[in-house]
DNA sequence: ATGGGAGCTACAGTGGCTAGAGGTTCAAGA
DNA sequence: TCTTGAACCTCTAGCCACTGTAGCTCCCAT
């Protein structure tokens, strides 16, 4: 029985991160003292590492929520585990593919600046007359960085 | 002299974002008809296209307000742009290099699953088992995806 | 009994839009 | 000139996944 701080730090997560994440509806809320402090089993912590390890990976909350299903046996199958795992691994490469371009277009810019005046400035050139790429207005749902 | 609309059809972008760059300072507030409708010049549209360009790359607003005031040569250099140019390519290799990571363990996790029960599912197991990998908490600016 | 670190709730803010409500304006056609 | 109705206007709320703050209360060691 830890409390949530003894569980953040052990996990490497925020307390206010736990709070959000029973708030949210992908912890069921724990045990409580009488005063009214959370208390965690090993159940719960590793619920909880669950929900950390697949947002390493990307993984929306929605998606997690389904995960989690899943891994409780309840219903679905191993199949859908996977359905998930590709659904996601089809957007990392979306934006894989989206931001090798622009790496690569962006190294150009830098690369063949002169730096000499603002006038000439490559950088700043390309940015007025850049034109689309092509894979452009792909959906990626909610990759956000901590 | 177009309207909101126009421009919007013509750059590929939404009427709601021209109005919400205005918003943040990053247009100005254009010349508008005795009722109150915007009306943008050449100047205006090269402007707004610079910033969707920039955004193609995934610069962030803050970045891009410091990009446009350095093309319009009020101060600084081309070596200033250059390094914002710089500090957002080295921002997206760690990203890359962060996706990249999530992609190769994804791509093991799905080829490895024999997807027959969900008690020995490889999705599963790999999210319960998972430990970090080591280049995690990069920061590196609000990349969203639209 | 007391001090203080750690917990609690509730709410506001982040970035970069996007959507909707509810009202006004503009320009083309009758 | 009048009438449509599409397009404009402002304002506000919502999205995701947290994070931070204010103003409390609790728990435990001394």
């Amino acid at each position: 029985m830890l409390t949530i701080g003894a569980v953040a730090r052990s996990a490497g997560s925020k307390v206010q991160t736990i709070r959000y994440y029973e708030q949210v509806g992908l912890l069921k809320p724990t045990r409580r003292t009488k005063g009214g402090q959370r208390r965690y089993s090993v159940a719960d912590i590793d619920r909880l590492e669950f929900i950390l390890h697949s947002r390493q990976f990307g993984f929306s909350l929605e998606a997690i929520r389904e995960l989690l299903e899943l891994s409780s046996g309840a219903r679905g199958s191993c199949k859908s585990a996977t359905n998930v795992a590709q659904r996601q691994l089809n957007a990392l490469e979306r934006k894989l593919l989206l931001l090798l371009e622009q790496k690569k277009v962006l190294e150009q810019m830098v690369r063949e600046c002169p730096c000499n005046s603002v006038a000439s400035c490559q950088v700043l050139e390309s940015l007025r007359k850049y034109i689309d790429f092509p894979s452009s207005n792909e959906a990626f749902g909610g990759q956000n960085n901590p």
